[in-house]
This record gives structure tokens, sequence and C-alpha cells, in this order.
DNA sequence: CTGACGATTCACT
DNA sequence: GTGAATCGTCAGC
């Protein structure tokens, strides 16, 4: 089990670590509740020039100011007044990347995870989509900016490892305001994982 | 200071 | 498939 260093976050490809971050393990332990899940779904935000990200066209505010700083911070947000979205800061300082995690697969704690999501019992929608990643593993607002170098909340390598074949880019979820830049391959995904979000398990298909 | 709105989720028809 | 929930952020006045 090794913990992600400085080195991997600091590193200029945001596409190529939103990749590598399949699979790895996210790892929380506030007030000694340990948590952890495998990343199974992640998205990727450019900075600048990507009209879909926070930090779109140089807006520098309070709250996008973790994304311009160094790699391998927390960066969490309120979205829609209700759900708390956890990102990954890569690359150096001054360069606003960053990585969406949509979904994992609960690994250690899932009771915990079931009394913070106030489920009742086990099933694909614990930690599906971005939201419920971050209720379960017990994530807040109040943790933008937190090192993820730090012991309270990290992203692991347990040997874990996938096929170039389990991969898979595609479009990125809700962002359809992005214009062009919404059509672009930065959300990754592993084929076939229940976990992963907008697929088919449990949800209605369209006719036709 | 004000108003519009979102990198979503869930219940309900 | 449709719509509500709910509040911090940000552009604009």
């Amino acid at each position: 089990m090794k913990k992600l260093d400085s080195h991997f976050y600091n590193r200029p490809n945001v596409l190529k670590i939103a990749r590598e971050l399949l699979g790895k393990l996210i790892i929380s332990t506030f007030d000694g509740q340990i948590t952890s899940g495998r990343i199974v779904e992640t998205e990727a935000y450019a900075g600048e020039p990507d009209r879909a990200s926070h930090a779109w066209n140089g807006r520098r505010t309070n709250r996008t100011e973790v994304m311009y700083g160094i790699g391998g911070t927390a960066y969490v947000y309120l979205c829609y007044g209700i759900h708390q979205m956890f990102n990954v800061v890569t690359n150096q300082q001054g360069i606003p990347h960053a990585i969406l995690v949509r979904a994992v697969e609960p690994v250690t704690g899932i009771d915990i995870m079931l009394e913070r999501t106030g489920k009742k019992k086990l099933d694909y929608t614990l930690t599906k989509g971005p939201g419920n990643v971050a209720k379960a593993l017990g994530i807040f607002t109040r943790h933008t900016g937190y090192s993820l170098l730090g012991d309270e909340l990290f992203i692991a390598d347990d040997g874990f490892t996938l096929k170039k074949t389990d991969i898979l880019a595609t479009p990125r979820i809700g962002v359809d305001y992005a214009g062009s830049d919404a059509a672009l391959p930065y959300r990754f995904i592993v084929k076939e994982n229940p976990y992963v979000s907008g697929k088919k398990v449990g949800i209605t298909r369209k006719s036709k």
C-alpha cells in the first residue's frame, strides 16, 4: 500500500493522471472512522482553456483559488446547494487543473458509509455519482484545500491494476453548457463496473 | 446588495 | 420522464 505522493499529482498531463487514478484507493480517516473506496470513474478539468472548468478563461475567485495551488490538494465545492463534489487538484502552482471523482467501489467501512448516507443496505447507489462519493467518504466543503499528502484524506496504490482494455474514455457528464468542450473524452471509467454512474444498472431504459 | 443558477440526486407520475 | 430541493458563488448594478 503506497500513498500517492506530490510527484504523482504535480505532473502536467491531467488526462493521464485521471486515467491512472482508476483502480486507486481513496481513504478517509476522519474522526477515527476509516472508510475507503476504489476509484472507478473520474473526469478531468483542464484549467483555463477548458470551458467546462470552473477556472475557465482565468476565472480566479475565492472558490477556485485552491485549483491554482499545488497538486495533491482537495478541491471540494457545493453543487445545487446540496451536494459536495470532491476533486483532486493536479499540476504545478498557477495551473488550475483538477480531477472530479465521480464514482468509487466501496472497500472499507461500508457500515460507516451506510450511516453517513442514511441508507439501509449496500447497493450500487452507495458510491455512484460524485455527490454520493463525497457523502459516503465523509467529505464536506470545509475540506477544500486539504492536502492529500496527509493522513486524514489521501489516495493510495495497493497494487491493484487494470488492463488497458478495461478503461474507457467518454465525454463528461452534466457539462452541456461547455459548448464544443462538452464533447471532449475527458471522462474515464472502468468498463462494466456497476458503480460507474449513468449506466444501465437500475436505470430504466429508453424506449428505442 | 440582488438575482440567477449549478461538474446532482431522488421521489414521483 | 419530470421536477423539486436548497444555498454558496459570482456577475452585474
